[in-house]
DNA sequence: GCGTCCAGGTCTACC
DNA sequence: GGTAGACCTGGACGC
């Protein structure tokens, strides 16, 4: 076992980052009884997986290594990258003090969305979170991981690669992954990653504008406004709302008097947190989850 | 036990 | 560009 140390920002909270959404509950993160971030990581399809476990410590984080050989930089890459050590917050808390709504997420350092070691994973879970209940979520990731995903040196799953999951016809999404009528959209996905025709890891440095960006992630069919919006949040754009069904639910009960209304006044109520809007809605309707 | 509803939507056809 | 209907699954709920 090999342990990293791993500086952090000033503002950095551990806990509330990976409790920020429920990424921490899908396959192949978990969060063991010691509060420890599970996950399992790799770089280039050829190379064996890590499995990887992340603990706050006084000075910040350790990152424990579970293999005899990896690469420690890879590692490290990987660790900021799921927490987003390397992003900057100081616009979001700015626009807290400045609308002096969604404090506490300003007074907790909250705000930094778990997020997977890649987009491609990113990409795929958020695909499995539409029109369906979060058990059902956590079934079809599970099935994926456990009947796709390589298996590290101490026995854990990687998530599947492009190529993996290329080679499945889709019978197996549908019979095995009980995907349902996403099972097409997950074939054509993955055939289009496998090739290279799409690479969704070049979404986290995009030139594109975050409208340009949104409608080449729309061409992913299975993803809508909704997947497409949660995934410029993953990849640190924050103009989208990324509203569904829970949280226009939220909205109202909080915000609207237990009221429907239109994704307009939603819109409207966060506007002054312009590009950080997506974000300011989620912190809001999510405070209760750390009560 | 059975039927219905609905949940952290999206696609397609049609107007 | 807006909208209705279809699409899968599985848990909750009422009977």
């Amino acid at each position: 076992m090999f342990k990293l140390e791993i500086g952090t920002p000033a503002r950095f909270s551990y806990r509330y980052t990976v409790r920020s959404h429920g990424w921490y509950d899908l396959a192949p993160f978990e969060i063991d009884a010691d509060d420890r971030l599970l996950f399992v990581t790799r770089r280039g399809t050829n190379e064996e997986p890590v499995a990887v476990a992340v603990e706050a410590t006084k000075g910040g984080l350790v990152a424990s290594v579970d293999a005899s050989a990896f690469d420690r930089d890879s590692v490290m890459r990987d660790v900021r990258h799921i927490l987003r050590l390397d992003e900057e917050f100081d616009g979001f808390y700015a626009a807290i003090t400045r609308t002096g709504r969604v404090v506490w997420a300003r007074e907790k350092n909250a705000g930094r969305l778990l997020r997977g070691p890649t987009v491609w994973e990113d990409l795929v879970k958020t695909m499995c979170t539409t029109n369906c209940s979060w058990s059902l979520t956590r079934s079809m990731v599970t099935n994926l991981v456990d009947k796709l995903g390589d298996e590290t040196a101490c026995g854990r799953r990687a998530f599947p690669t492009a190529e993996a999951m290329a080679s499945r016809r889709e019978a197996f999404y549908r019979d095995e992954m009980r995907a349902g009528y996403r099972s097409p959209y997950l074939v054509e996905l993955a055939e289009r990653v496998a090739s290279g025709e799409l690479d969704p890891e070049t979404w986290l440095d995009s030139e594109l504008s975050t409208a340009e960006l949104k409608k080449e992630m729309k061409t992913v069919k299975g993803v809508g406004d909704y997947a497409a919006e949660n995934l410029l949040k993953l990849v640190g754009r924050y103009d989208g709302l990324a509203l569904d069904s829970w949280l226009r639910s939220q909205f109202y009960e909080r915000h609207n008097g237990g009221k429907k209304c239109s994704d307009k006044k939603i819109d409207m109520y966060y506007h002054n947190f312009g590009n950080f809007r997506g974000l300011a809605i989620w912190c809001d309707m999510t405070e209760s989850w750390f009560d």
